[in-house]
DNA sequence: ATATATTTTTAGACTTATCTAAAATAATAG
DNA sequence: CTATTATTTTAGATAAGTCTAAAAATATAT
């Protein structure tokens, strides 16, 4: 069907999408596949031509239904996989992206469906991200950002902005995970630092970290 | 570390080496692999590079320490991963192979031992085939062809000497299972076809496919 | 509005894995 | 022992995906 690397520019397509909502322009895509803006050129001509996006030169890209269906496909099968590691073989939430990256293209088409039934139809991966179902609906969750609360707010932390490993082991170091209740109890005006107090104890974390932190009221 | 054909070509000539210790010749080995001989060829220049193979032109190939070592890690995957899509997915043994063949080729440094352990270190993949340990130990079980019974002598069906699709539904529509007690009734003489009677029902099979059945006395 | 800077695309090269056709070597048969 | 056949290797192409360097297009600043 489609390569490994196709399946993986659809994806990060998607993501950007859902930052920003405008074309996806090829430094961007760049950047976020970790690769030179002459590959994406390349890439996008050849998804243009499977109509999996939208791309005139110089005008960014954007997914077209088809592609967008694909790229949920690939996400549902990553978290999926994802859902599996932590909660099955005993991953710690930070292990597992980069086996997922590989699992999401194993190519069958019973495969996924089975893996759900198997996990009993997880709704979210260990990073609070939602799963897609069979038919690529996806759930949104309203969640305000951390640096939204005003102090004496509370709320429950319900997923991350980043999920990048160096993250995810900061808030293992700091005891914090999701689903902790969280209470503002402080804003530095010098620096916007926060101190926040869970169930079991209290820290100060910067502008930087709250701005990952997204808080279900 | 291997690319996913490198480690192909080297669980095939593993696998042609089981059956003839001889060195593999170039043919054969395209055969299995279903590749054209100079790819063979190539491969095998690239595998000598990396010291996975003993390969001289004109004389076939074999596997080196390192590369039976890397071969046995990627059987030990296969078996696994196709023992969990049988026993937590629910799929039955010959719809398995092909995933397998893919899930063998995930890399990390920890998630086959995890997945064993959440296996619960099972000893035999769905086919009857030992699942090589940790360090590569692999498990031989003495077994006979069902072709060496005499009239009246009994065994247990251990695992077969050739898993295809085919040859696996044959088996699902005449009941025959892994771990049957099958006890020779009759030898045809004009055909050598067999009359065999497990604890359910008896039936007739031709020489060919008791050639691919491995009795346990 | 024109010069400068930035972004994007093109051109050409490289790697891996594959193929076909031709050449080289080995095996077999008379 | 030589001629024929079969096997194996080499030569040259192709496709996917990547890269660097140069060219083209677009955006920005004076
Ligand atoms: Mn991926
Ligand atoms: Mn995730
Ligand atoms: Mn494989
Ligand atoms: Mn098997």
């Amino acid at each position: 069907m489609y390569s490994q690397a196709e399946e993986n520019y659809l994806k990060g397509i998607y993501a950007l999408e859902e930052k920003s909502r405008q074309n996806i322009s090829t430094n961007t895509l760049a950047e976020r596949m970790r690769t030179k803006a002459s590959s994406v050129t390349d890439m996008l001509k050849k998804l243009s031509l499977k109509e999996l996006v939208t791309y005139k030169k110089y005008q960014g890209v954007k997914l077209t239904d088809l592609g967008k269906k694909v790229a949920l496909k690939v996400v549902r099968k990553h978290r999926l996989w994802e859902y599996f590691l932590v909660k099955n073989l005993n991953y710690s939430w930070h292990e597992v992206h980069e086996i997922a990256e590989q699992l999401e293209h194993i190519k069958s088409e019973t495969l996924t469906d089975k893996l759900e039934t198997f996990l009993k139809h997880p709704k979210f991966d260990p990073h609070g991200d939602p799963i897609p179902d069979k038919d690529g609906k996806i759930m949104l969750i309203k969640t305000v950002n951390l640096l939204k609360l005003k102090v004496g707010q509370k709320g429950v932390l319900d997923s991350l902005k980043d999920s990048s490993d160096v993250f995810l082991k900061y808030l293992n170091k700091k005891n914090l995970a999701l689903r902790d209740r969280i209470k503002v109890i402080d804003i530095e005006p010098f620096d916007n630092s926060i101190h926040i107090e869970t169930k079991t104890h209290q820290l100060v974390i910067s502008k930087k970290v709250a701005a990952n932190l997204n808080i279900k009221l």
